[in-house]
DNA sequence: AAGTTCCACAACCGCCAGACG
DNA sequence: GCGTCTGGCGGTTGTGGAACT
């Protein structure tokens, strides 16, 4: 199989994983785009980064997903949707891209919802920002500051027009407790910066729930 | 044994955002 | 401010092997 531009397409053989290994190894990461011309591979930039992160990279595990990765990934999805890269960076070892198979493949016919695939397709994002979103209305109402700037820790306008109901505010604690087992008696503080820091692993859950 | 279908996963594509000149 | 380059992301497609007929 051949690409436009001479570049060429399908599975890597073992030789041109061993070039881009030896090539990495001597250059490090990054400048993607150059290796096809310090190493004579016929592949552009884009797949050479594609074959190191989810293959050839030392860090990355193969083989059958345990059940508790299988359980993480599916509280993650439910909390963050289709965010694979961020889903991904709370399983060691594990990609966004096996992560994405890994789901599509044996999850979502457990555990997805029973959408059809061009509304799944569509919902990517929409789902994705489904918290950002519902909790940049719940902060507007409060104090018109955004989901994203308070993650940055920054002020700015609150840019979403519409206005959500108390029930659908409630339901999206409610979500959220589920999704991240936090009993019912407690709150899950969405306004706090440090809700992402811990979706990547570097804040602790118990500073983020309050008890009635 | 040969052909067909199904499934899992690797790889590609299009789009986007940030950096830089 | 604008255009280009690069890296990253998520959805989709292609490939190969297993299972089935």
């Amino acid at each position: 199989m051949k690409a436009e531009h001479g570049n060429k397409k399908g599975l890597w053989t073992q030789e041109e994983d061993m070039i881009l290994i030896e090539y990495i190894r001597v250059h490090g990461r990054g400048h993607w785009n150059g290796i096809p011309n310090v190493t004579g591979l016929k592949r552009c930039g884009k797949s050479c980064r594609l074959r190191w992160l989810n293959y050839l990279n030392p860090s990355v595990k193969h083989g059958d997903f345990s059940e508790e990765e299988e359980d993480l990934i599916i509280r993650l999805h439910n909390l963050l949707g289709n965010r694979w890269s961020l889903i991904a960076g709370r399983v060691p070892g594990r990609t966004d891209n096996q992560v994405k198979n890994h789901w599509n493949t044996h999850l979502r016919k457990k555990y997805g919802n029973k959408k059809r695939k061009k509304d799944a397709v569509s919902s990517s994002k929409t789902h994705s920002t489904h918290i950002e979103e519902h909790s940049g209305r719940v902060l507007g109402e409060r104090e018109t500051l955004s989901f994203e700037h308070l993650r940055d820790g920054e002020m700015a306008e609150n840019q979403d027009n519409g206005e959500k109901s108390i029930g659908e505010v409630d339901s999206l604690y409610q979500h959220c407790n589920e999704s991240l087992l936090i009993p019912t008696d407690y709150h899950l503080n969405l306004f706090s910066p440090g809700l992402f820091e811990f979706l990547d692993g570097n804040y602790p859950l118990d500073d983020l729930i309050w008890q009635n």
